[in-house]
DNA sequence: GCCGTTTTCGGCCCGACTGTTTTCAGTCG
């Protein structure tokens, strides 16, 4: 029986659920629900702990009684203790929790009351009406219900992060065209910068008595307001994108924003952390008794717990807090590090801009280099290059250098890697390259090894450099082909090749843990935009982001380097 | 069910909004 972390996490989470429903301790059920997170998120697989006799009782989430019951899933596949629940309760019951408004409590009344078992019993009731005559609810109450049910499986999934800036673009000039308003600030996974946001937090400082909830809810691209009070407001947009809109005096803004910008377990051990030092920590402050002793700025608030202040980025409870203790966060690579793009589409194959402006247009980015590289032949639909058309291109390019200043143009490819492992073009036309960056279009679907020998193979041709996009995945479009990332980063160092990070905000490929994992082995990576047109020469920043995310530093990144350097970093020995 | 910079027992993050109440429970983030 083999059982990945997902599967084990999902069924603890589902066993939290039953529990809920049984109106179990509730303490027990954050348990389950702690070490279904921490399980999910945790980059090694149980299943080949428990193999290596590791104890998975020393990790965080999991004591004793959990280590043994991830024991029993892994060896069984199920949980004894999980399906006598579901003999007890019915197990659609758990499907009502995915309702809107209807949480343990009132699920349990109307079970117990109506004999409510599942979606279809609950529609009956809502039809009879019979709901609004329970204690504790009313028509209002019974009404949500029937409104939330229309929603079930119709959630809208989490939005590119790119998508979401440009619709809360005009809504933050929206809310500073309010005269009341002092300060507007992004926070949640936004500013920690995740590839996707969930819904927009948004904090807005204020003066007391101000109307500022009021005055967001009237503005015109919302479809529906969920709640509206004096301090917040949680409104849906046409794109179905929610927006939690929170307004607090400028003497909490820092407290308001670290809380926002969560992530959630970031924000609930900075608490214990303030429970430990006898403090108290809200969004409004930091609190020693009934006195504020922090609050305005974050760099206060993280102060007041003796702690650094952290970048939003790495607030994801992934050890930033204990390397902020020991004074050892990284120093973030940032977008002023960056001196060239390593990877970029001329109208040769399937880009729009000529060499010549890809060259100015990085060269008013203050770039020290940009390299050019098309498809290959293989890729027939891009009009990708043959020998002949690269060697006219690597002409071009060099004459084209000759006349350019303050900019150097690389020659280079994307050379498509072929069902062998073999590359697209004969090495000897690969060798007047200034590098090759080498990609995996096609047969997607090979198994993990296969798919990673493949590409290993590509990687013995000492032409190689660079291997673009790793995993092939289209944000909410492609899943990831399956690969075996360690081994490639492993096979990459020993042949002295690097892994690209696409900054294309539908690629973010390697992802945020990509990165880190690429750090974790002293692996550098390549940031590149994989632009096809001008504009995409600003997906830079992207890529920037989930390269702190995973903890990147300048000295991490191959394109922080001076040209000089890169072109012996790129030299394989 | 987890966990320890007062603790191996007794805590467990904390506050806003809504609806059904008339002081609060339930839900959510």
């Amino acid at each position: 029986m083999s059982m990945n972390n997902n599967e084990i996490a999902d069924i603890f989470s589902h066993y939290a659920d039953l529990l809920e429903i049984e109106e179990a301790n509730p303490f027990r059920v954050r348990a389950y629900r702690n070490a279904a997170r921490f399980i999910s998120s945790f980059p090694k697989s149980m299943a080949e702990m428990l193999h290596a006799g590791e104890d998975l009782d020393e990790l965080p989430t999991i004591g004793k009684d959990l280590a043994a019951k991830i024991k029993t899933i892994v060896e069984t596949g199920s949980l004894p203790q999980m399906e006598s629940s579901e003999a007890k309760i019915p197990s659609a019951l758990v499907e009502l929790l995915s309702i809107e408004g209807l949480g343990p409590k009132r699920i349990r009344a109307l079970h117990r009351e109506l004999g409510i078992s599942n979606l279809d019993d609950l529609k009956r009731a809502l039809r009879r009406k019979t709901i609004r005559h329970l204690k504790g609810f009313g028509e209002k109450t019974e009404h949500r219900i029937s409104e939330g049910l229309t929603k079930v499986g119709t959630g809208v999934q989490r939005m590119s992060i790119a998508r979401a800036e440009n619709i809360a673009k005009p809504l933050i000039a929206y809310l500073e065209a309010n005269t009341a308003t002092q300060r507007v600030t992004i926070a949640g996974s936004y500013r920690r910068r995740r590839e996707t946001v969930g819904d927009l937090d948004i904090l807005v400082t204020a003066e007391a008595g101000n109307t500022i909830t009021d005055y967001f809810s009237a503005y015109e691209d919302i479809e529906e307001i969920i709640s509206l009070g004096q301090t917040r407001a949680r409104v849906r947009l046409r794109s179905g994108l929610a927006v939690d809109l929170r307004v607090v005096p400028a003497a909490s803004y820092g407290a308001a924003l670290q809380y926002l910008t969560g992530s959630r377990s970031h924000s609930i051990v900075m608490r214990k952390i303030a429970i430990a030092r006898d403090l108290k920590l809200n969004e409004y402050g930091v609190f020693r008794g009934k006195t504020r002793i922090a609050g305005h700025t974050e760099e206060d608030v993280y102060a007041a717990l003796s702690l650094p202040y952290i970048e939003p980025e790495l607030r994801e409870n992934t050890g930033e807090l204990e390397a902020a203790s020991q004074d050892k966060l990284p120093q973030l690579v940032s977008l002023n590090d960056i001196r060239g793009d390593l990877h970029c589409h001329s109208n040769a194959s399937d880009g729009h801009e000529s060499l010549e402006a890809l060259a100015s247009a990085a060269r008013e980015k203050g770039y020290e280099y940009l390299s050019i590289n098309d498809h290959s032949q293989h890729l027939t639909i891009a009009h990708g290059l043959d020998k002949n058309r690269l060697l006219k291109q690597i002409k071009a390019i060099d004459k084209l250098n000759e006349k350019l200043d303050g900019i150097t143009v690389l020659k280079s490819i994307e050379v498509d890697i072929l069902d062998d492992g073999s590359l697209d073009l004969p090495d000897a036309v690969l060798k007047e390259l200034d590098f090759t960056v080498c990609a995996i279009h096609y047969k997607f679907n090979l198994p993990e090894d296969k798919q990673t020998e493949r590409i290993l193979r590509a990687m013995d041709n000492p032409c190689f450099n660079i291997l673009a996009h790793p995993h092939g995945r289209l944000i909410n479009r492609r899943q990831p082909y399956r690969i075996n990332l360690e081994r490639l980063m492993r096979g990459a160092l020993d042949r002295g090749c690097y892994l690209e990070a696409n900054a294309h905000p539908d690629r973010l490929d390697l992802d945020d843990e990509g990165c880190r994992l690429a750090r974790r082995l002293g692996l550098k990576v390549a940031i590149s935009t994989d632009s096809h047109v001008m504009t995409d020469l600003d997906y830079m920043r992207f890529g920037i982001d989930q390269a702190r995310r995973g903890w990147l530093e300048k000295q991490d990144v191959l394109n922080t380097r001076s040209l000089k350097e890169l072109r012996q970093l790129l030299k394989r020995s």
